[in-house]
DNA sequence: GTCTATACAAGGATAGAC
DNA sequence: GTCTATCCTTGTATAGAC
């Protein structure tokens, strides 16, 4: 492995850990067993680093948002669900979301593109499930709801999952906000979509067995 | 006026414009004419300081809160509608929020108690909603999904209208969220309780002019 | 590529003079 | 109450040895 890859990685670590504004490059060297310039060789600024992560993530949902031929329900809350496990494993960078956007440039500019995408990509997603029946939406309002409703959980699940649900199980967690993004969208659903999101939520309270999905927190 | 309160108001204000954490005690005490050390005899930390802005908030809360004798659904939406405003003022809080809670341990301290008044309040709420017949829910889980979908965009609307819609007027942005949290509810409100759903929400169409409601975002 | 050493401005915190 | 001086740590930058 790379000393590029390793410097990403256990910084990927500390930083989910403790914060990325919490970690020092002091610290990062010293768990590494390496010099700070030894990093600043890869990575000038402490935001061409974080960036990095964020170019990272990016590769892995790609693999994940390819549009597949066509979209069932199921497919779609999956696919949601898959998403928020790579959003866990880099985690870091959405403990820290605003703050990065608003103070790292570099972060910043790729997210107006990012985000731009991901918007499109939610509603694309959204209108080809009504037209495989699976949703059936009556105003472009409508649509804009539930993206906008979704996108909100995307980026700030992790948030909250941080402050009230730390103490339970990752998948735990995952299902309950996949969950969250079901019973959003049910109130649209065919017949045919009710269906699929039953089948997604069964799935969800037997694994996390009915800590969250039911409890009045 | 006191200095303590000059100090919380000029924090406050600076605290809102470029983040808690980017604001050193150095600046604080420069743009007050004082020295550090005197905004120290006040507050002995940057923590204390933080935590006499998330009193004060509570303060603000706590009179829109006290529940009035019956709470109609269009009272319920106006009164998260007044909520968001404080929390607007406050905004460097909610900006903050996650690390706030991890890093400051005078905050922590103070969340754990206040958190849990704020989800059964919310719970409360619901029910009484139910009870007056202006919501049909069937189970505890549907409580359960709408306190905590609601929970979740009130404690980080703030953290994505900074990033997506810091361009818009602050009560655009309120009514945009205020309107979510209603069509949230939507799905399992009465004929009665919709009456009122659409004329908070026409309220709001006709405050932002349809620039943010019904956009395809 | 990797490491050492050093420098600087900025941060929070603190002790003590007045 | 207010202010001064000081301490330690942070991110960042640089120059140069190997």
């Amino acid at each position: 492995m790379g000393t590029k890859t390793k410097i990403t990685e256990k910084a990927l670590g500390l930083f989910n850990q403790n914060g990325i504004e919490y970690v020092g490059m002091r610290e990062l060297a010293a768990s590494l067993g390496m010099q700070i310039g030894n990093i600043t060789y890869y990575f000038p600024t402490k935001n061409d680093l974080v960036n990095q992560l964020a170019v990272d993530l990016s590769a892995l949902n790609a693999k994940i948002l390819t549009p597949p031929g066509n979209l069932s329900m199921l497919s779609f809350l999956e696919m949601r669900a898959r998403v928020f496990e790579n959003q866990y494993a880099y985690r870091c960078l959405f403990l820290s979301f605003v703050h990065l956007i608003k103070q790292n440039p570099i972060i910043a500019k790729r997210y107006k593109k990012v985000e731009k995408e991901r918007a499109e990509g939610l509603i694309d997603n959204i209108k080809m499930l009504e037209k495989e029946k699976y949703l059936k939406i009556d105003s472009g309002e409508d649509i804009a709801f539930l993206a906008s409703t979704m996108g909100l959980i995307a980026r700030f699940w992790i948030s909250e999952a941080a402050i009230s649900y730390n103490h339970l199980p990752v998948d735990h967690q995952i299902r309950h906000y996949s969950g969250l993004i079901a019973k959003i969208v049910a109130p649209f659903a065919t017949k045919r979509g009710h269906t699929q999101i039953d089948e997604f939520l069964d799935n969800a309270k037997h694994m996390d067995g009915g800590t969250m999905v039911g409890k009045q927190e």
